[in-house]
Order: structure tokens, then C-alpha cells, then sequence
RNA sequence: AGGCGCGUAGCUCAGUGGAAGAGUGCUUCCUUGACGCGGAAGAGGUCGAGGGUUCGAUCCCCUCCGCGCCUACCA
């Protein structure tokens, strides 16, 4: 006998570990089973599970499960990501603990620490994805710098190079002082700040009043080299081509006229400071401006700000500025205002554009193919909103800065010759100088962009550049489920990447989960200390229970908001189930002889059982995780145990096989149906059925069975349900206990139903907790009853002295009756409207005429049965 | 500034052009032999505000209010 209480821990540990070891999660390339593939997302090695990952890993691995039950070939290829930058922060930091900076370590030093990080860490993570049984075949474990990854990577960027859609330039840049390195556009976080705005006073040259210009940054001044005003501006025509005097550089810089300056902004003038503001950039070069660098890679001035500034942080110069031209009397003018400021999404410095050499990826041509994809419909975004937040961003698409000033990651395969000064850019380490044959050759220091190398994983995981038998069996994958927090940085990245190389999409539907946030919708984060860590919540819950939240709250295009009230709600259901099976078990103990009819009991939860199959295919088919979870849950708990459960009872102590073998078969098909929800206490379950078979795993999910399919016996129930109903309503407001047995007396309403009664009268007894049960076509007018309906059908509770509290029942039915006038009311004022009844169709009309019909009786009814109740209350 | 989304029961959220739903919480009753991580019954909602389309709107359209998120070179 299976213990009282479910304890999911030793089960959990058991089944992870079987499937793994029986090799269940393997897919065979030369399976001739369909194929059905997808790729993990990869986890940072740095990091461990989180919440987001939980969700994200908990519905593809639904769907994995419910396609090998279907008979697919299942791959999902697991595998981690090297995260340049974050593993970079963690050992910074650690480095920062003994006074160290990386600067002080070389280069292969650096890097040995970081594999040994990521031998030990990766670990973790692969770790707690075993231990939540997500399904991934773990004999093809990639990481994105092995061996053949990082080929994969070098091949990408050799050809992407020749072709011309790799380049180097000299470039404004996003650069992190804090990390040490440039970031493409979309690592960089824009944050609303208040801010001042400073107005500063640029004396004309030879005395003429000047201008004045407004600035967040007056530090940059010290590096402008012209103001800009509109050429249409009338306050200012009369200066452009003139000079002013740049302030504390006493440099005279010109005015210059260009459309793209707002007059209405500010003074109508700004300051032009081409090597700091990628604004000023774009007008330095149209204009051939001087591009002076005042601000260095930390963050420093620059010899070229001057001796009193050089050598300060950007913001101690900003001071410094602002108080010389206090002093001057130049700083006109201060005003608060908010403005947007470039951040840093790794470690929330903010951003100093920089001037410097970058690798770029030409990005306009593979966008293109990109766009085109999703526009046919090749590829599908789940919900297919999130499309035009891809569109958006890939019809403003800018190219792609992938040079990175780090050590971990994939160093850039380009040779520089130091005496001709030829780049040359090879699958391997070039032995001399392709144009002048030197041998004095250098390989660029940088690494490229993380994503650079994501943008692979669904091919190179499989193998390429070579020509694998995986690649061919299981390229395109078929689904790739993520947050939309990163469409931008890795799914359309994917896409452009897949198509440029493989010459077809990489996946066929993008499944985009929303943000899984704590119960009062707050983003989880450390520092607001609100993270719910999944692995606390499987220690507390099971992990069956968090991950049948996860499914239940993932609504297409919505947040989560995680509750752990709610969690402990669908841990009762893990409870629930377990000990459905625990009676089933019971009744399986002590063997009958057979024999028996399949009950009504029987047949109706069959139906249901069908119905609710078909339902949830359906669902998963459509990625509603939440509906299919709702659906199971709704029928194991409200009709398989609260309904059938009790009715089989009966049938049971008859001894009926029939009903034995549906109460069997029932669970069974259940507990397929949950599989892929709640693996671990299905398959624990499942195991312990008479002649299942090796795993849960390879158990027929089931479909929609239209032999099954009783409607008859669906409306038959409802009566049933309908009379049980009735006695425990009318037992309960009168606060009868329930197991108090009772006479109920019942006035059938057509010839057949006093048969149907009878041949049904154990369920009732059982259901409705009776002594008697008294079938007539009217009551009689000497006993007293306490009185309800039920469908046609009038029910009459055998009132016993002591029995009932008449106040309260004859309180109930006034209530009953005001409702039920209202409703009339309202109905009766419809039907009415001339306008109604000649435009609304023929069977709604005909549907509110019936509906009123049927009010009208419950109303009299329900004053008849008040009345009753009102003369033996006064006869008391 | 633009784009997207949300506003329905105390809370978290489904839902549909033709009688307001679930889970949880709350109230009352019940130690019925699968389960108190349980059972039964119930209270609770002008479906954000105002217009419009319609015989009929919580649902479609417009405006507004409130709240998120994303994109963006007005310094």
C-alpha cells in the first residue's frame, strides 16, 4: 500500500536518474519514426537555475514529453553558453577580492581560471536541469566553445569576411568603462534620470555676442569642435560660418548649419562634439569636423582636455567645468530635466561612447532574408504579436559591433603584419604576410560578441560545419521556445544566421514565454531580494507542483506572477491524484470474480475522459499550456474523484469487473495524460499499474476516442448530478449534516424517470447520504417537506422534528425567488422589444422564450414551496 | 516621441457579440473506510470611465484615465 502521503523527493531523485540511465531521452539519427527536434536555450555557465529558466525549460519540455508519447524521434539538445561577459564580472570580482585586477594577470592566466570555472559551474546548472527531468538528450551535451563549436564560429566569420559583410572600422562605439569593452547598441539599457540642463555662453570671436548652447554634458565641450544651429533659424543666420570662442579651451571652433538641429529645442544651437555623441558623429563627418577625444577608454580625460582636466573621472570634470564657467560668468542658465542615458545591461555603468577600431557585421543583407521568413509565415512567433516587435527592430536594424575588448570567448581569427600593415583573416593562424610575406604577424587581441556565436547553436550544435547525419535528420529544428527579452539578441540572430548558412530557417515556431515575476508583479531581481528560487520551491513542493504551476500560468503573451500559495494549491492536486491512485490500488487488491455491465458511472466518465483528450492535444498543439493544464485539472479533480470515484464505489462492492477494469483503465489513461505536466509521480503511479511497461515515457498519449463518446450518458449524469445537488444543497442550508441520512421524496416529471431512478438508487443513496428514497407523482399533502428542484424534477427532503431551522430556509428561498424575479424581468423586457424579436436570430428568440418558460416555473415552484414553509412555521 | 500590452470576485488571472468563470482567500457544516495537501454548500463583480456601431457590447470602434514593458541621436 503506497504511503498516505505523497513525498515527491525519493521518487523524483529515482525516475531522473532511470530515465537518463535507461537512455529514454536519446534520439536516434536513424530512427523511422517523424522527427521532432529542438535546441536549449543555453544557460550562462556562470549562472544556476532561476526561476525564468524554470518556466522557460518547463513547457518546451512539455511538449518534448507529449510528442514522444506521440511516437516522434525527440531530440532537444542540451548545451551551455560561455557568457563572455558575465563570467568575466564574477571573476573580476573575485580577483577584486585579493586586489587584483585582470590587467594583472596575463591573458593565458585569465583563461585557465575561466575553464576551471566553467568546469565547476556548468556542472551546477547541468546538475539542477537533470534534476528537474527536463527530457534532454544529454549524449549530445554542447557547449558554445568546444572544439567543434568554436570552428563553427571561426568558419562563420572567415566567410562572412570574404563576402564582405564583416568589416573593420573606426567608429563611435558603446563603451563600458566599467567592463572594459564596446557593446553592440542593444546591450546598452536607456534609463529615464533627472539631470540638469546647462546653458553655456560661446563668445563670438572679435567680440560678437556668440551663442549660447545647451548641454547634459558640459564635460564633453572641452572636446567640441564646432555649434550647429538650423539653417532656416533666424536668430542664428546671420553667425553661420562665423566663429566662436570654445570656453576654457579658448579655441575657436566654427558655426555650422544643419537641418537635422532642432530650433525649438534648447537655445536653437548646440555644441558639435564629434568623438563623444554619436549625433555629433554622424554631423562630424557630413561636415568633416575635427573628432577630438577629450574622454578615454576608463572614462578619463585625455591629455587632449587640457592640463587642469586630464587624468579626471567624467564626472569630477563635469564639476570642474561647471565651476570655471560659474566663474567666467558663462553658465547662463540651469534647468532640471529628464533624459534617457545608455547603461550598461551587464554591470549598469553608464555608457561613454568611444571612438575606436571594431569589427561590424554588415547586417542590412541578412536582415532582409530575415524579415522575409516571417513575413511568409515560415517561421511563426507564438503569440504571433510578438512578430512586429521583430519586424520593428529588424527594419531599423544597424550593424552589428561583435568585436569585444575581453579573453573569454572566441578570439577574432584576424592577423595584422606589422610591417605592411595587411589584415589578413584565416581558419588558422596564417605562418606569413600574404602581401609582403613577413613573418612579424599579429592576431587582433579581441574576442567576438557572445551572441556572435549563439547565433550558431541551432546548426552547430549539430555538427556543422561538417556534414553530420544529425544535421540532415534533425535541421530545422521545430520549435524554440524563449523570452522575449531576447528576440533581438538571439532569435532574429538565429534566423539571419540559419538562412545565411544552412540555406533554411532554423526553427519553425518561436514559442515566447513572458516574465515570470513574484505575486505582486515585481520583477525578480537580488537586490529587491523577492527571488524565488525553483530549487526551494521543488524542495518545498515537488517539482511535479512547480512545474504544473508554470504550465497553468502560462498564458501566451502575459507575465507570470508566482505565488507560492498557489504552487501549495497545485501540490494538493499532485496529493489528490496520488491518492486516487492509492484507492484504485485499494480495489485492486481483492480480485472479483467477475462479471458486470459497464455502469452509467462507467460510460459517462469515459465521454468525458475522450472529450477531455481531444481537449488537450488540441491545447498543446496550440501552445495553451494553461488551458490543457486547467483542463486535466479540472477533470481529474472535479469529475474523476469527486464524481465517479464516489459512484464506482457502489458498483465495486457489487463486485462489477466492468467497472473495476474503466476505474483502471481511467487512472491509467489519466496518468498519460499528466506525463507530460508532472513526469515524476506519473510515472511512480504508472509503474505501480498491472502490466505497464518500461517507462511512462513510451506510453500512447491519448486522443479523442469517438467510440467512447456516450451522449447520453453525459446527460443522464447531468440529471443525476443534478438531483444529488439538489439533497446536498437543501441539507446544507438547513445545516443537516451531510452523512445524515434522510427520506427524499421526488416527483418525477415524465413516465421513464421512476426506472431510470431506480435502476440508478445505490449511486444516490451513496451520494446523497439517504435512508429512503420515495418516488411519486405528487407529494403528498400531509407530510412536510423541505423542497427544492432539480431540473424537471421537484425534490422533497422528510422534514423530522428538530431537524431544520425555518428562518434560515424561508430566508433562502425569499432570496431565491427576488433572483429569479429579476431575471424574469429582464428576460421578459427583451423579448418585448419589437427590434429584438424581428433582427436576433430565430433560435436565440426561441432560447429566451425557453429560458423565461423555465424561470416562471421555478418561480412558482419556489413561492409554493415558501408558502409551504411560512404556514408551518406560523403552525408552530 | 512612437510601438505593444494590461485594467473582470479581496488576491492572481481565464473568457465570450446573445443568461458573468477558475484557482486561492473568506463564511457555514462534515474526523463517510483514497485523500483534512480532504469533502459539501455558500457569500462576493454597474467586467477602468465616457461615447459610438448593434435588436443586443465585458467582448468590436473612438476618446480619456491609470499601470507596465519595448524601441528612439532633441543636445
Amino acid at each position: 500500500m503506497l504511503p498516505k502521503a505523497y513525498d515527491p523527493k525519493p521518487v523524483e531523485d529515482k525516475w531522473a536518474n532511470f530515465w537518463i540511465k535507461e537512455g529514454l531521452f536519446r534520439a536516434e539519427a536513424s530512427s523511422k519514426k517523424p522527427k521532432f527536434s529542438m535546441v536549449l536555450p543555453p544557460p550562462n555557465v556562470t549562472g544556476s537555475l532561476h526561476m525564468g529558466h524554470a518556466l522557460c525549460f518547463t513547457l518546451p519540455d512539455i511538449i518534448a514529453r507529449w510528442k514522444r508519447m506521440l511516437g516522434y524521434n525527440v531530440l532537444w539538445l542540451p548545451g551551455t553558453d560561455h557568457a563572455s561577459i558575465a563570467v568575466h564580472n564574477v571573476i573580476e570580482q573575485e580577483l577584486q577580492k585579493k586586489g587584483l585586477t585582470r590587467k594583472d594577470l596575463s591573458r593565458e592566466e585569465f583563461l585557465q581560471i575561466a575553464w576551471e570555472w566553467k568546469e565547476k559551474y556548468g556542472g551546477v546548472i547541468t546538475n539542477q536541469l537533470k534534476k528537474m527531468g527536463f527530457s534532454l538528450d544529454w549524449s549530445r551535451e554542447r557547449f558554445t566553445m568546444d572544439e567543434g563549436f568554436s570552428r563553427a564560429v571561426r568558419t562563420v566569420f572567415v566567410t562572412l569576411y570574404k563576402e564582405g559583410l564583416i568589416y573593420r572600422d573606426y567608429y563611435l562605439v558603446n563603451h563600458c568603462p566599467r567592463c572594459g569593452t564596446v557593446l553592440s547598441d542593444i546591450e546598452v539599457e536607456h534609463k529615464e534620470l533627472s539631470a540638469k540642463l546647462y546653458y553655456i555662453r560661446y563668445p563670438g570671436e572679435n567680440g560678437h555676442e556668440g551663442v549660447v548652447v545647451a548641454t547634459t554634458r558640459p564635460e564633453t565641450m572641452l572636446g567640441d569642435t564646432a555649434v550647429a544651429v538650423h539653417p532656416d533659424d533666424p536668430r542664428y543666420k546671420h553667425l553661420v560660418g562665423r566663429k566662436v570662442i570654445l570656453p576654457l579651451q579658448n579655441r575657436p571652433i566654427p558655426v555650422i548649419a544643419d537641418e537635422s538641429v532642432e530650433m525649438d529645442f534648447g537655445t536653437g544651437a548646440v555644441k558639435v562634439t564629434p568623438a563623444h555623441d554619436p549625433t555629433d558623429f554622424q554631423l562630424g563627418k557630413k561636415h568633416n569636423l575635427e573628432q577630438v577625444i577629450v574622454i578615454d577608454s576608463q572614462a578619463r580625460m585625455t591629455a587632449a582636455a587640457g592640463p587642469e582636466f586630464q587624468g579626471l573621472d567624467r564626472f569630477e570634470c563635469r564639476e570642474k567645468v561647471l565651476e570655471k564657467l560659474r566663474a567666467q560668468g558663462l553658465l547662463v542658465k540651469e534647468e532640471d530635466y529628464r533624459h534617457a542615458v545608455g547603461h550598461c545591461y551587464r554591470c549598469k555603468t553608464i555608457i561613454e561612447p568611444h571612438l575606436s577600431w571594431q569589427w561590424f557585421v554588415k547586417i542590412g543583407p541578412l536582415a532582409k532574408e530575415a524579415i522575409r521568413v516571417v513575413e511568409e509565415g515560415r517561421i511563426r512567433f507564438v503569440p504571433p504579436n510578438w512578430a512586429k516587435t521583430y519586424f520593428e527592430w529588424m527594419y531599423n536594424i544597424h550593424d552589428w559591433c561583435i568585436s569585444r575588448q575581453l579573453w573569454w570567448g572566441h578570439r577574432i581569427p584576424a592577423w595584422y603584419c606589422q610591417d605592411c600593415q595587411a589584415v589578413m583573416v584565416e581558419m588558422e593562424a596564417p605562418q606569413e604576410c600574404s602581401r609582403c610575406h613577413s613573418r612579424r604577424l599579429v592576431q587582433d587581441e579581441d574576442i567576438l560578441d557572445t551572441w556572435f556565436s549563439s547565433a550558431l547553436w541551432p546548426f552547430g550544435t549539430l555538427g556543422w560545419p561538417e556534414e553530420t547525419e544529425d544535421l540532415r535528420v534533425f535541421y530545422p529544428t521545430d520549435l524554440m521556445a524563449t523570452g522575449f527579452d531576447i528576440i533581438f539578441f538571439w532569435v532574429a540572430r538565429m534566423i539571419m544566421m540559419g538562412l545565411k548558412f544552412m540555406g533554411d530557417i532554423p526553427f519553425r515556431d518561436v514559442f515566447i514565454n513572458g516574465l515570470v515575476r513574484d505575486f505582486k508583479k515585481r520583477k525578480m531581481s537580488k537586490s529587491e531580494g523577492n527571488i524565488i528560487d525553483p530549487l526551494e520551491m521543488t524542495e518545498k513542493y515537488g517539482t511535479d507542483a512547480l512545474r504544473f504551476t508554470l504550465a497553468a500560468l502560462a498564458i501566451p503573451g502575459m507575465d507570470i506572477s508566482l505565488s507560492e500559495e498557489r504552487m501549495a494549491g497545485y501540490r494538493a492536486f499532485v496529493n489528490k491524484i496520488w491518492n486516487a491512485a492509492r484507492f484504485v490500488f485499494l480495489n485492486l487488491e481483492e480480485k472479483t470474480e467477475g462479471g458486470g455491465e459497464l455502469t452509467l458511472a462507467d460510460r459517462w466518465i469515459k465521454s468525458r475522459l475522450s472529450q477531455v483528450a481531444g481537449e488537450i492535444n488540441e491545447a498543446l498543439e496550440a501552445y495553451k499550456f494553461y488551458e490543457a493544464a486547467n483542463r486535466i485539472y479540472h477533470f481529474v479533480w472535479h469529475e474523476f474523484c469527486d464524481w465517479y470515484l464516489e459512484l464506482v464505489k457502489p458498483a465495486l462492492e457489487k463486485g462489477n469487473e466492468k467497472s473495476r477494469a474503466t476505474l483502471v483503465e481511467m487512472l491509467d489513461m489519466i496518468l498519460r495524460l499528466l506525463h507530460p505536466f508532472m513526469p515524476f509521480v506519473t510515472e511512480e503511479i504508472w509503474q505501480h499499474l498491472p502490466d505497464s511497461g518500461r517507462s511512462l515515457l513510451e506510453a500512447a498519449f491519448p486522443q479523442e476516442k469517438p467510440e467512447w463518446r456516450d451522449k447520453k450518458a453525459e446527460e443522464e449524469m447531468a440529471r443525476l448530478q443534478e438531483l444529488i445537488t439538489a439533497v446536498r444543497t437543501i441539507k446544507a442550508e438547513n445545516t443537516i449534516p451531510l452523512k445524515k441520512k434522510v427520506s427524499l421524496w421526488v416527483r418525477v416529471a415524465a413516465p421513464g424517470d421512476k426506472d431510470f431512478l431506480r435502476a440508478h438508487q445505490a449511486e444516490i443513496f451513496h451520494l446523497a447520504q439517504l435512508k429512503e428514497l420515495q418516488l411519486v407523482d405528487d407529494f403528498p399533502a400531509s407530510a412536510k417537506f423541505l423542497k427544492g428542484l432539480a431540473g424537471e424534477w421537484e425534490v422533497g427532503l422528510l422534514v423530522e422534528e428538530g431537524l431544520i431551522e425555518l428562518e434560515k430556509e424561508i430566508s433562502r428561498l425569499m432570496r431565491e425567488l427576488k433572483k429569479t424575479e429579476e431575471d424574469i424581468a429582464k428576460l421578459e423586457a427583451r423579448l418585448k422589444q419589437p427590434s429584438f424579436l424581428e433582427r436576433a436570430p430565430q433560435e436565440v428568440v426561441e432560447e429566451t422564450r425557453a429560458r423565461l418558460a423555465e424561470l416562471r416555473r421555478k418561480k412558482a415552484k419556489t413561492s409554493e414551496h415558501l408558502s409551504a414553509l411560512q404556514g408551518l412555521s406560523e403552525s408552530k
